[in-house]
RNA sequence: GCCGGGGUGGCGGAACUGGUAGACGCGCCGGACUCAAAAUCCGGUUCCAGUGAUGGAGUGAGGGUUCGAUUCCCUCCCCCGGCACCA
C-alpha cells in the first residue's frame, strides 16, 4: 500500500477493473431488483455540476442497494434532439447530428471518468431511428384511437425571420434574433387527448406514497379540477357559452367578455374597425401565461349584447385580453363583486360593480378597493333575488337547478389541464409519421415504412423549418393513392422522446417491438431522480405516457416511478453583455473575475479574457442558455472523481438548492487524504480481516459504540433519508474518533480493524475508488460492493449514562448525569440539586416540573 | 400575475416526532513542525459583556399558541423553481 493517497493512480485501475468485471450489468447478481434511474441528460457539450449532482446522488442509491444485496439496474442516455442542436447550428454551421454526437461523445468520456455503476451495455439517443421509430409506431397507434387529433394551436410568430418561436426564444415580447415584435398565430397541430386521463392522472397521485408532497401538489394544481356550471347566454341569433365555477355569484354578473380569437369577436369586429385594431393589438406579445397573465389588463365594448339567462338583463359584450382562448370556452361571464380580475377590469372600465355575497359582520363591501375576502365562498347571498339568504353552496345548487329547467345551462366539471400539443415546426426532431395527399388527406405512414428517417446533414438558419426545403425527405408517393405527396415536416415534442425512456433502457437493442416481457421484470422505476424544474412537465407526461401504454396492453403498470426524489438545482451567477440591439451575450462564471465588498455583495465583474466589464443578471439555474454552467472536469483532474463527488455530495442535502461555490473542496479532499493515511498506519502494524473485538471496556468501548451509533445512522441517511451529508459528516466524525484513538492491547487492533472495514463500506456509496484500494489494503478479497452493508451490534449500543439537560424557565442552566429510564422522582431530585440550577430556582416557587425522559428536565419556576 | 419551495454564524450546512440552536466542513485566529514556505498536526472560533466561572441577545421581519418554537398558526419582506415551444 502507498503512503499517500493518489487518486490518479487508483481511479482509472478500478475502473478498467470493474469494466473487466463487467461489475455494473444490469444482469449480474440474483437478488431482488431495484431499478435506479436518474433523468437523462441533454448532450449540451460538457458535462455541469447539475448533471454531477443528479448522477452522483443516483450512484450513491444504486451502490448502497447493491451493497444490500440487490441486483441493480442503472442506465443512462441521451435526451439527444432540441432547440440547442439547432442554436449551435447557427452559430457554427454544424449540422445538429454530427454536434449532438460529438458532445454525446464528450460526455460519455466524462461520465465514465465519474467512476458511476452505470450499464452502458443499455445506453440509448433518442435521436437515434432506432429509439425514435418507437415514437412515430405508437403516435399511429393514438392516432387510431383518436388519443392524437389535429386542430389548430396558436403559437409565437417572427414576423421578420417567418418562423415560429419557442417561449425561450421571446424576449420582452420581441424575436431574440430579429428584435421584431412577435405576433400570435393560429396553425394546425397534432394534440394527445391527455384531458381524458386528467380524471386518472388527479386520483392516482394518491397512490404515489414515494413522491415529494410537493410534487403531488404542483401536479394537482396543474391539472386543477374544478367544480362548476357551463352557462349558455343568448346574444342575438347566437350563444355565448361560459364555464364558471361560482355559479351562486350569477345574479352578480354585470358584462361578458370573451377572448380576442373568439368567433363572436371575429364577427363584431367585421364592420367595426376599432375593435378590429383592437383584436390586431390582442395579438402581439408571447404566448406563454406568464405573459399573458401579468401584462396590462385591457379590453374593448363589442356594442353586442347578451341576455342574462335567469333575469332577462342585457348585458355588454367585451373583448379581453384577460380571456383565453384555450381555456374553458373562450369566454366568461365577468362578476366583478366577487373575481379580482372582473373587480379590476371593471374599474377601469367604469363597469358596474354588484355586490351578490355577504361579507362578515361589519365589514361592508369597498366598491373602490378590492379585498381578498370577496372572493370568499362563506357568506349567503344578497341581491340575488329568489336566491337571497341561500349560503354560497346552497345558491350554486338552486341556480344550477334553474338553469337546468330553462335548458340555459348544467352543472360541469373543468380541468386547467389542456390537451398536449406535440407538433413543433423544428428539424432537430422526430418526424410525424403523416403524409400528405390532395386527394386522400392526412394519410398516416404504412407501419412496415417506418421509421421515417430524419435526414441529418442540414443545418438550420433561422428562418424556418429546413426539411420544408428538402426536396427528398418531403416529396413521397401518396401510400394510398401513389400519387405524389408530401410529407409531414413538423417534427415532435421532445418530451415526447423522454416520455418513455425508461422503458427502452429494459430492452434497448430489441429491434421488433417497442417494450418487452424483460419491461414489466424491472418496472416501476424503484427510484426516480432528478431536478425539481421538471416537477410538472416531464413527470406528468411521462405518467400519461405509461398509462396509453399499459392501455395498448405494452406494460402492466399504472405508475411509472415508485419513489421520487426531486433535486434542488445547481445554481450559479449569470454574466452578459448587450450589444447595440439589446441582444445579450452570455459568458461563462469561469472566464468572469468578479470584485466584492466585505459583506460579499458583487461590486464589479469583469472579463478576464479582456479585462472589459460585464453585467451581473442574477443567480440561475445551470443552464445551456444563460451559459452559466460549471464544469466539474478542472476539479476532476485535480482532485479525482472521489473528492468531487464526495464534495458535491457534503454541500447540501439533494432536495435543496445550491448556489455553486468550490470553497469546500479542499475539505473533501483533506478527508480522504487523512481516510488513506489512517488506513495506512494501521495496515503498518499488520492486518487482521474480518475478525471483529472481545468485549471491550474504557475508550476502546466508547469508540466502538459510536462505531456501531455511526453504521445505523448513516445505514438510515442512505436508504431512508436520503441525506448524503449528514452520513458523511457522521463517517467524518467517527473518522476522526478512530484517528486519536491509540490501541493498546491486541483487542484495540482488532477494533481498529473492525472499524476501517465498516468506516471503508460506509463511504464506499460516494467514494467507491478510494473504497475499493483500502478494502484490499485491509486484506481483504474481491469488491467492496460484495462484502455486504455492515451490521449493527446492538449489544455495542448500550450505555450507562446519560446526559439529562436542565432548563429553568425554558433556559438551560445545567447537566446533570442519569442512568437511562432513571424514575422521574430521581431525575427531578438531582436536577433542582444541580449548583447553578439551584441557583436560578433560589428564592423562588417551583409551579411546575417536566420531565422528558432521559432528556431534558424544565423548572418552572416564580 | 398564478402554483410550489426556501431564508439559521464570515460561508456551505446540522438540529429526523415541539425538547441542549450552530453537528460536520470551509474560512479565519493562535500554536507545533520547518532555515523558510507548502503540506500536515494541535487548540480556538454565533454576537455582545466578562481574565474567567458565567450572563444577555440570537434561526428573514412582526405578532400568536406553548412550561418550551428553527420546528405549529397569522401577517409581511426577500430569493429560487414552474407556468404548457428551454430541457
Amino acid at each position: 500500500m502507498s503512503e499517500t493517497y493518489n487518486p490518479g493512480r487508483i481511479e482509472p485501475a478500478i475502473q478498467s477493473r470493474w469494466e473487466q468485471d463487467n461489475a455494473h450489468r444490469a444482469e449480474r447478481g440474483d437478488g431482488e431488483r431495484f431499478y435506479c434511474l436518474s433523468m437523462f441528460p441533454y448532450p449540451s457539450g460538457k458535462l455541469h455540476m447539475g448533471h454531477m449532482r443528479n448522477y452522483t446522488i443516483c450512484d450513491v442509491i444504486s451502490r448502497y442497494q447493491l451493497m444490500c444485496g440487490k441486483r441493480v439496474l442503472q442506465p443512462m442516455g441521451w435526451d439527444a434532439f432540441g432547440l440547442p442542436a439547432e442554436n449551435a447550428a447557427m452559430a457554427n454551421g454544424v449540422p445538429p447530428a454530427q454536434w449532438t454526437r460529438d458532445n454525446i461523445a464528450h460526455m460519455r468520456n466524462q461520465l465514465k471518468s465519474l467512476g458511476f455503476a452505470i450499464d452502458w451495455e443499455r445506453e440509448l439517443a433518442t435521436c437515434d431511428p432506432d429509439y425514435y421509430r418507437w415514437n412515430q409506431w405508437f403516435f399511429l397507434k393514438l392516432l387510431e384511437r383518436g388519443i392524437a387529433y389535429k386542430k389548430t394551436g396558436t403559437v409565437n410568430w417572427d414576423p421578420v425571420d417567418q418562423t415560429v418561436l419557442a417561449n425561450e426564444q421571446v424576449v420582452d415580447g420581441c424575436g431574440w434574433r430579429t428584435g421584431a415584435p412577435v405576433e400570435k398565430r393560429e396553425i394546425p397541430m397534432y394534440y394527445l387527448r391527455i384531458t381524458d386521463y386528467a380524471d386518472e392522472l388527479l386520483a392516482s397521485l394518491d397512490d404515489l406514497d414515494g413522491w415529494p408532497e410537493r410534487v403531488r401538489t404542483m401536479q394537482a394544481n396543474w391539472i386543477g379540477r374544478s367544480e362548476g356550471a357551463e352557462i349558455s347566454f343568448a346574444c342575438g341569433d347566437e350563444t355565448i357559452k361560459v364555464f364558471t365555477t361560482r355559479p351562486d355569484t350569477l345574479m352578480g354578473a354585470t358584462y361578458m367578455a370573451v377572448a380576442a380569437e373568439h368567433p363572436l369577436a371575429t364577427r363584431a369586429a367585421e364592420n367595426n374597425p376599432e375593435l378590429a385594431a383592437f383584436i390586431a393589438e390582442c395579438q402581439k406579445g408571447g404566448t406563454s401565461e406568464a405573459d399573458v397573465a401579468t401584462q396590462e389588463k385591457l379590453g374593448m365594448d363589442t356594442g353586442l349584447k347578451a341576455i342574462h339567462p335567469l333575469t332577462g338583463a342585457e348585458l355588454p359584450v367585451w373583448v379581453a385580453n384577460y380571456v383565453l382562448m384555450g381555456y374553458g370556452e373562450g369566454a366568461i361571464m365577468a362578476v366583478p363583486g366577487h373575481d379580482e380580475r372582473d373587480f379590476e377590469f371593471a374599474l377601469k372600465y367604469d363597469l358596474p360593480i354588484v355586490q351578490v355575497i355577504s361579507l362578515p359582520e361589519g365589514r361592508a363591501y369597498d366598491h373602490q378597493q378590492w379585498h381578498d375576502d370577496y372572493a370568499a365562498k362563506d357568506g349567503e347571498l344578497l341581491n340575488s333575488g329568489q336566491y337571497d339568504g341561500l349560503s354560497c353552496q346552497k345558491g350554486f345548487e338552486a341556480i344550477v337547478a334553474d338553469l337546468e329547467k330553462n335548458n340555459a345551462g348544467r352543472g360541469r366539471i373543468q380541468f386547467r389541464l389542456r390537451d398536449w400539443g406535440i407538433s413543433r415546426q423544428r428539424y432537430w426532431g422526430c418526424p410525424i409519421p403523416i403524409i400528405h395527399c390532395e386527394d386522400c388527406g392526412d394519410v398516416p405512414v404504412p407501419e412496415d415504412d417506418l421509421p421515417v428517417v430524419l435526414p441529418e446533414d442540414l443545418v438550420p438558419d433561422g428562418a424556418g423549418n429546413p426539411l420544408n426545403r428538402c426536396e427528398e425527405f418531403v416529396n413521397t408517393p401518396c401510400p394510398k393513392c401513389g400519387r405524389p405527396a408530401r410529407r409531414e415536416t413538423d417534427t415532435m415534442d421532445t418530451f415526447v422522446d423522454s416520455s418513455w425512456y425508461f422503458l427502452r433502457y429494459t430492452c434497448p437493442h430489441n429491434d421488433r417491438a417497442m417494450v418487452d416481457e424483460t419491461t414489466s421484470q424491472w418496472m416501476p422505476v424503484d427510484q426516480y431522480i432528478g431536478g425539481i424544474e421538471h416537477a410538472i412537465l416531464h413527470l406528468l407526461y411521462a405518467r400519461f405516457w405509461t398509462k396509453l401504454m399499459r392501455d395498448e396492453s405494452l406494460v402492466s403498470v399504472n405508475e411509472p416511478f415508485a419513489r421520487l426524489l426531486t433535486q434542488g438545482m445547481v445554481l450559479a451567477e449569470t454574466y452578459y453583455r448587450e450589444d447595440e440591439f439589446g441582444r445579450k451575450t452570455w459568458y461563462n462564471p469561469a472566464d468572469v473575475d468578479v470584485e466584492r465588498d466585505d459583506k460579499g455583495r458583487l461590486i464589479r465583474a469583469v472579463l478576464a479574457a479582456d479585462g472589459g466589464e460585464v453585467q451581473p443578471g442574477g443567480v440561475e439555474k445551470m443552464a445551456k442558455s444563460k451559459n452559466n454552467g460549471v464544469d466539474p472536469q478542472a476539479l476532476v483532474d485535480q482532485y479525482g472523481a472521489d473528492t468531487v463527488r464526495l464534495f458535491s455530495m457534503f454541500a447540501a442535502p439533494p432536495e435543496q438548492s445550491l448556489e455553486w461555490s468550490e470553497a469546500g473542496v479542499e475539505g473533501a479532499w483533506r478527508f480522504l487524504r487523512r481516510l488513506w493515511s489512517g488506513v495506512h498506519a494501521h495496515v503498518e502494524g499488520g492486518v487482521l480481516p474480518g475478525r471483529v473485538p472481545e468485549k471491550t471496556d474504557g475508550p476502546a468501548r466508547d469508540l466502538r459504540r459510536l462505531l456501531h451509533e455511526t453504521i445505523g445512522k448513516v445505514g438510515d441517511d442512505f436508504g431512508r433519508r436520503y441525506t448524503f451529508n449528514t452520513a458523511i459528516a457522521a463517517v467524518m466524525e467517527f473518522t476522526n474518533h478512530l484517528n486519536r484513538f491509540e490501541p493498546r492491547e491486541d483487542n484495540d487492533r482488532l477494533l481498529v480493524q473492525e472499524a476501517w472495514e465498516s468506516v471503508v463500506r460506509l463511504i464506499a456509496p460516494v467514494t467507491p475508488h478510494i473504497a475499493e484500494s483500502l478494502w484490499q489494503s485491509l486484506g481483504r478479497d474481491g469488491s467492496v460492493f460484495d462484502a455486504g452493508w455492515p451490521a449493527v451490534d446492538e449489544s455495542a449500543l448500550v450505555r450507562e449514562a446519560l446526559t439529562i439537560v436542565v432548563q429553568v424557565n425554558g433556559k438551560v442552566r445545567g447537566r446533570i448525569q442519569a442512568a437511562p429510564s432513571s424514575p422521574k422522582e430521581l431525575v427531578e431530585e438531582a436536577a433542582l440539586a444541580e449548583e447553578n440550577v439551584a441557583r436560578f430556582v433560589d428564592g423562588k416557587t417551583v409551579r411546575k416540573v417536566i420531565v422528558v425522559p432521559d432528556k431534558l428536565v424544565n423548572i418552572v419556576a416564580t
